[in-house]
DNA sequence: GTACAATATGCAAACGTTTGCATAAAATGT
DNA sequence: ACATTTTATGCAAACGTTTGCATATTGTAC
């Protein structure tokens, strides 16, 4: 059992009002019994209890982080910085993982809001309007982080990073693009995808879909994704990526086949992680401005946890980075 | 304002103990009476307060993990086993970062026990056994991973895995052999710095304490290792990194400088992470078997909180996986 | 010495659950 | 028709806080 501020009472032979007051300096307490309390409770050990606290006061210090899954380095880049994002805030954040599944983001949330939390930021959220029907929205505000059309998201402008990467690969004269997805027709993935078929439409490139092959948003499927499209009869001469993991995966399955990058296949990659200058070749890839991203979804957040009702869907612009893993395309 | 059991019963038109018991299918309610309940609950979008519920019963179904810093993606690939090992259980995770500080560990440890959390799993703890003088462990037990000292513990063997990481330098006939660490002497580095002596011993080698060189177990940390080795009036011919990413960025360093590994240089990794074996060259390194130590920890968590009071120190053995980054030392 | 203000402390209700005990209603047995 | 068991429901206390209000104590002014 943890000391309680009526254990603190009896041993100072006070009232527990008396206790609560002090604790928290209220001016009411004479200094001599606050100082008394204050080392008394010191000595016992006593942490408040967050839980009497939250239930009396019905509010909570404590901002739920949902993310999709801990195996994406991007993800975690943006915990990260949405963890840097409130430290100077009153505010804590504690994550959780709902593993790729829609029904688990859904229990995840309901075990978030159980906490009574003061609010949930969701990151790469298979649900996306869908909460819109949750019913405790009011009580537990949600951001989406990913998802523009969520009245209340941060989001990047995923088919304007692919048009840039896209047109980078044109300009290097490839007319044969491949894309290698992460596997879910997520929103991103969606948009992404947009974004690839705009360009190539734009330079009357036809459409070819058996260019496009399913990886898994890791280095696994980037390995995978390089026989389906070596076996085709008119292979690419350039590979977009889904992330920074799957163009690692791509290039390294590339390599074991004998092929060199960038001189057989430019790949370009998405995300930027810190690993894409440090692998070899250095990879060509969009960054995404994950520090703004992070702190843009605690703001919002903070302003829908102090009342704001008006929608708030920021969207950022990511950043073509040109390195090494990409070249003009062979004649 | 979240909707209540006694917003229910007002609907329902009984008592807050019929809709409290009907809800959890309690015998002694009538079949009908239940049925109405449940279905007025689920139309109101009721979900239980865990904080009362908390409060009453003084037990909690939620694990906290606290990590040193999310940046580590063998940290990160722990969290993700510790999670999957929890599934099966009654248990949630929540998970925050103290971003590599004492101060802020020992906050988060108090943010923990402020939600009375049921029990606390330390990923790389700088702590360590300071925790036995931390006021609250019988009512919040805490578990730590890699801590092989401190009673309720989960650990790799950190020296065994460096000696045979060593051994297998040696046997390959390298003598002059560095150690790129991660810059900060946790328990878990000066077990590796402690197998690396004592491999360099056996063997007769002279100890050159110019060949440790501080990294920050990160790529940038390995890189900048580099120019420092090379300074070096007698090069090694091989660097044993602290971790899997700064072996990425020891080799990156040592190509852009125009040499090759594993032909002038062997390098060694830790961790094994899956990227190991997908950059070029694929990785030597030693295994860690994270599955099994996230199990393990929460296992010894449970037993914990179940009230076992018996000591568990587990401690596992990694395994060396020899891939391409070392060769015979040139003579 | 009385009145009044200021200071210091305690009482009790509330937050949303759970649960032991009491009670009311219905069903069963005779 | 009455006693007894069974079934269904309600009452009230408890968990650890916070906080408005009441009360007790002390000090000040005349």
């Amino acid at each position: 059992m943890a000391v309680s501020i009526k254990d603190i009472a009896r041993r100072a032979g006070v009232s527990a009002s008396t206790v609560s007051r002090a604790l928290k300096n209220h001016p009411g307490i004479g200094a001599a019994t606050t100082e008394r309390i204050q080392t008394l409770a010191r000595e016992m050990g006593y942490v408040p209890s967050g839980v009497a606290r939250a239930l009396v006061s019905s509010q909570s210090s404590t901002i739920g982080v949902a993310v999709n899954d801990f195996l994406n380095p991007f993800y975690v880049d943006l915990i990260s910085n949405i963890e840097n994002a409130v430290t100077e805030e009153k505010y804590h954040v504690f994550v959780s993982s709902f593993h790729r599944s829609r029904e688990r983001e859904l229990s995840l949330t309901n075990v978030f809001f159980e906490s009574r939390l003061a609010g949930l930021i969701v990151v790469g959220s298979l649900l996306n309007r869908d909460y819109l029907a949750w019913p405790n929205r009011t009580a537990m505000p949600i951001v989406l982080v990913s998802c523009p059309t969520y009245p209340y998201s941060v989001s990047v402008n995923h088919r304007l990073g692919v048009s840039k990467a896209m047109e980078h690969l044109v300009e290097l004269g490839h007319r044969r693009i491949a894309f290698v997805t992460q596997g879910h027709r997520t929103t991103t993935e969606q948009q992404r995808l947009a974004g690839y078929r705009a360009v190539l439409s734009r330079h009357n490139v036809p459409a070819d879909d058996s260019l496009i092959v399913d990886g898994d948003g890791d280095i696994t499927g980037g390995i995978r994704a390089v026989p389906q499209l070596l076996a085709l009869p008119n292979r690419p001469t350039a590979i977009f990526c889904y992330n920074d993991m799957t163009a690692i995966g791509v290039i390294n399955g590339l390599q074991q086949q004998g092929y060199h990058v960038p001189r057989d296949f430019s790949v370009v990659g998405f995300d930027d992680l810190k690993l894409a200058s440090a692998y070899a070749p250095a990879l060509t890839t969009v960054r995404q401005p994950t520090e703004r991203v992070g702190q843009e979804a605690i703001q919002v957040l903070r302003n829908l946890i102090q009342g704001q009702t008006s929608t708030a869907t920021r969207i950022f612009e990511p950043e073509l980075i040109v390195r090494h893993s990409t070249a003009p395309a062979a004649h």
